[in-house]
DNA sequence: GTTATAATTGAAATTGAATTTCAATATCAA
DNA sequence: TTGATATTGAAATTCAATTTCAATTATAAC
């Protein structure tokens, strides 16, 4: 927590920004769950600790917070965006059941490494990827389909 | 082409609908280009060959593309959807240069292999995926950052 | 401290792609 | 032919994402 904090501060620092009340509580908040929250999600979790803080802030938050690799997005459901975790956090892929919309995360040191060596083949710096697996979780693969 | 058409006036009868003058020539504009269009991009097309074609008309007949297997959405922009062959075509990943926006499309059996392995695990049933490396492509890697 | 400069903020407005509505047509089955 | 249903295109709507703007706050220079 308090290496994101310094993470954050050094990147802001970097910009010629700084590190405000508000910002300090939105990345606390964001760090504080574990959940893929949506600016929304967020906002409202950090209005508990500040009533006053706005939608914009805690949307051009995340957006610093992705800059700085702290986060990341992704969508899940072809909707709305959210944030996961980056900083201290494995690259990982997501399994998303098309039909519940749950999903697992997972890892696997061999396929990142093919990765690597698929983006060297075309002289490609690869920075990060996103992968999602689409298909039927355990449960609803049982269930007969109507 | 012809075996596209076949495979979409199936779909469609199974489920009830018709393989209208409309749908065919929207069907035929997007097989017959090889590039990652948005739906603007396809009603732009389609419009020369039939004047009166609506937006509306072309979404619904990319979606129903996708329900079928024929098309397949994806967002390299982080803004517009876009759509691409996936009938007759290999599932593939994109190298998104994140600095120009070129991508390069790629495929690897050895990482499909172990996507399928990985989501054995978790006894997930898997539909399709979708990936995505994000870096820097050969010509803006070289190229000195500002 | 005072003043100039620049960053920050929150509310509200705007954007723009995606999607739906709706009335008019067209199509099919009996 | 007639009734039921699917289809269409224009326009309207939705809604997340983003920007605007005036007010406020922090920082730096003096």
């Amino acid at each position: 927590m308090a290496d994101a904090i310094s993470v954050f501060r050094a990147f802001l620092k970097k910009k010629g920004l700084k590190l405000t009340r508000q910002r300090e509580i939105i990345l606390k908040a964001f760090i504080g769950t574990e959940k893929h929250v949506t600016t929304d999600d967020l906002y409202e979790i950090v209005k508990k600790k500040k009533q006053s803080i706005g939608h914009a802030t805690v949307f051009r938050t995340l957006k610093l917070m992705c800059e700085s690799d702290l986060a990341t997005s992704l969508n899940l459901d072809g909707k709305v965006t959210r944030f996961e975790h980056k900083y201290g956090h494995e690259q990982h892929y997501h399994l998303v059941c098309t039909k519940c919309g749950k999903f697992i995360e997972a890892v696997d040191p061999e396929i990142e490494r093919l990765q690597q060596a698929l983006a060297k083949r075309f002289s490609f710096k690869v920075t990060s990827h996103k992968l999602r697996i689409l298909g039927l979780c355990k449960e609803c693969s049982r269930k007969k389909r109507r």
